[in-house]
RNA sequence: CGGGGUGUGGCGCAGUUUGGUAGCGCGCUUGAAUGGGGUUCAAGAGGUCGGAGGUUCGAAUCCUCUCACCCCGACCA
């Protein structure tokens, strides 16, 4: 391709509402530009490199036996009914109503699609396993998107639904697709840690996600620095901290007027966080419970909902004057008359404050044992900087990552609600077992670019790059030039290599640091320094100085260097 | 949805405090020179100052409402 016959509109300045690099990138090397918040087109190059990662994706499910279907984006409502969902997601989803008022949803994703078609398909046991696969666009009607292609609205995910008779099978599935996913990260270049995950409103118990450790990502991971441990903070679990010793010190009242926050009361007694217990209280089901967690840690909402087994909600302030009898920030333990679950955290420390349950009051030298008796003491907090490994001990080590893909072991929660059943040998009925496995496609591109740049622009990774080689002729007064350059960029284009040739009559600088901008892996270049020494000059980019070489070994050292 | 911020030519911004009819850089067009890391000179094109209403002799500037975008939070496969 031209430069001159295709659009690629760079540009010298960051766009005022791009926040993080791949963003930035983005828009100034001209794959994109933004329609609304959380929607963008994809130009030409943003398009290719799309394209690259998605036939490879493709390729991988292909050869890991996913078979490929495509499903509409227009869902009838009643669908997302039978299961739930519609009021689980109802918010996320971008809902449409027809001439007549039927009411439609755009498809967030397709559990709920592949299974009814299942359902209807799929009747004995030798039809499985089975797993489907699409390529589409999803709608979610994100709360905020942000960070340009990182959290958008409509997006680009290949969605893969596997039906097994057994748990057995299921594993085969499940494990086929991970190895498939860290093919794919592989080839597009990325590096990539797997960690277990929340499995959230799928649904099922186990789930990994595929993240790409940036300091762009919006998830936090935490990863253990001796061995293979790693999880989503939202599911890591800390070692649980020893126990203080220190003698116990008598219960103490104390008057600690305004101060309600963590802050407030450590600035009023001269106390740090972690000698500070706080109760938060939460609706859980019919029941109003506290959970307490040391005052430099937080409840990790999700870990007690799961322990408690039922759905929780910050208690509202009127909720948690009715439980402390005291208003919001002076809850405490002690005297609590409703159920305390205790993070293991909490041991930790002897001789803490807390709320007094009642107004402008904190108890000093609390313990739990002696002062009040929680129904259960368990991991309830996120971990932190600083804790350990639960399995060896050693040091945690927490950072961002974006998350590029996520694989699920779902069970029958949508098998059966939406009577996805088979025939076995023996003419009896179960529902599948099921699994889903998920990619964004156009987060692959973003955390390639947030992974791989460098002042001047992005370092594409040579699988996904949009295009392979760029060729620059410089000094385009002279024929001999512009002739030696066509040569070459037909010869590359022939031998079946992806060549953008810069034939605009800009001058080198431009045309040098648009090259570096739009960081395609090869640079050639054709000018009068290195032809009056008979050659051509290449380089890699993101390496430093560019090699002579002889126009006839082109297509031979190109080919070598996108190799390496 | 709560808090904060920004909307001025294609892009990035100044001007708003103190009202007097719009400016800078980049980009774009034409011409000339230049020609290996965003070159220079000259001449141009291009703006309902986000939108609506109001105050005023007069509004980018003041007031009211509204829309969009960005950040933090809540929220979220």
């Amino acid at each position: 391709m031209r430069w001159s016959r295709t659009l690629i509109p760079t540009l010298k300045e960051d766009p005022a509402d791009a926040e993080v690099v791949s963003h930035k990138l983005m828009v100034r090397a001209g794959l994109m530009r933004k329609l609304a918040s959380g929607a963008y087109t994809y130009m030409p190059l943003g398009f290719r490199a799309l394209n690259k990662a998605l036939q490879i994706v493709r390729e991988e499910m292909d050869n890991a036996g996913a078979i490929e279907i495509l499903m509409p984006a227009v869902h009838p409502a009643e669908l997302w009914e039978k299961t739930g969902r519609l009021a689980e997601l109802g918010d996320t989803m971008m809902h449409i109503y027809d001439r007549q008022n039927r009411h439609f949803v755009l498809g967030p994703t397709h559990e709920e699609i592949v299974t009814d078609l299942v359902s209807r398909e799929v009747k004995s046991y030798k039809q499985l396993p089975l797993n489907l696969y699409q390529i589409q666009t999803k709608f979610r009607d994100e709360i905020r998107p942000r960070f340009g292609v990182l959290r958008t609205r409509e997006f680009i995910m290949k969605d893969a639904y596997s039906f097994d008779v057994d748990a057995e099978g299921l594993e085969k599935s499940y494990q086929a697709m991970y190895d498939a996913y860290c093919k794919i990260m592989e080839r597009c270049g990325l590096k990539y840690i797997v960690v277990e995950a929340e499995s959230g409103a799928m649904g099922g118990d186990v789930s990994a996600e595929f993240m790409v450790p940036c300091s762009a990502g919006e998830d936090l991971l935490a990863t253990c620095t001796q061995c293979d441990y790693a999880a989503n903070m939202e599911r890591t679990q800390p070692a649980p901290l020893p126990e203080a010793q220190a003698e116990e010190k008598p219960l103490t009242e104390k008057a600690t007027p305004g101060a309600r926050t963590i802050e407030q009361v450590c600035e009023f007694l001269k106390a740090k966080p972690k000698k500070l217990v706080k109760t938060i209280i939460y609706k859980a089901g019919d029941e109003t419970i506290a959970a307490l967690v040391r005052g430099d840690h937080e409840v990790n909402e999700a870990k007690l909902a799961r322990l408690l087994g039922c759905e929780i909600e910050t208690a509202d302030a009127e909720a948690i004057e009715k439980a402390t009898g005291a208003p919001v920030g002076f809850a405490g333990p002690v005297g609590l008359g409703i159920k305390i679950i205790a993070d293991q955290g909490v041991l930790s420390v002897r001789n803490f404050v807390t709320g007094a349950n009642k107004a402008d009051t904190h108890y000093l030298n609390v313990n739990l044992g002696r002062d009040f008796k929680p129904a259960r003491i368990a991991d309830i907090r996120f971990a932190v900087e600083g804790d350990n490994c639960h399995k060896c001990g050693a040091a945690l080590h927490i950072q961002r990552g974006i998350e590029i893909g996520h694989v699920f072991k779902l069970g029958t929660k949508y098998s059966k609600k939406l009577g996805a059943d088979y025939l076995d040998e023996n003419g009896q009925t179960h529902p599948a077992i099921m699994g889903c496995y998920g990619i964004g496609i156009n987060r692959i591109i973003a955390a390639a670019i947030e992974m791989s740049h460098d002042d001047k622009g992005i370092i594409w990774p040579a699988g996904i790059a949009p295009y392979q080689v760029e060729v620059i002729p410089l000094n385009l007064d002279m024929p001999e030039i512009i002739e030696l350059a066509d040569k070459v960029y037909a010869e590359l284009d022939d031998a079946g290599l992806e060549v953008l040739m810069d034939d605009r009559d800009e001058r080198p600088g431009v045309k040098f640091n648009d090259a570096d901008l739009i960081g395609l892996p090869v640079r050639v270049v054709v000018g009068k320094k290195a032809m009056a020494q008979g050659g051509v000059e290449m380089k890699l980019r993101g390496e430093p100085g560019p090699q002579l070489i002889s126009p006839e070994n082109v297509i031979e050292e190109v080919k070598k260097r996108l190799e390496s």
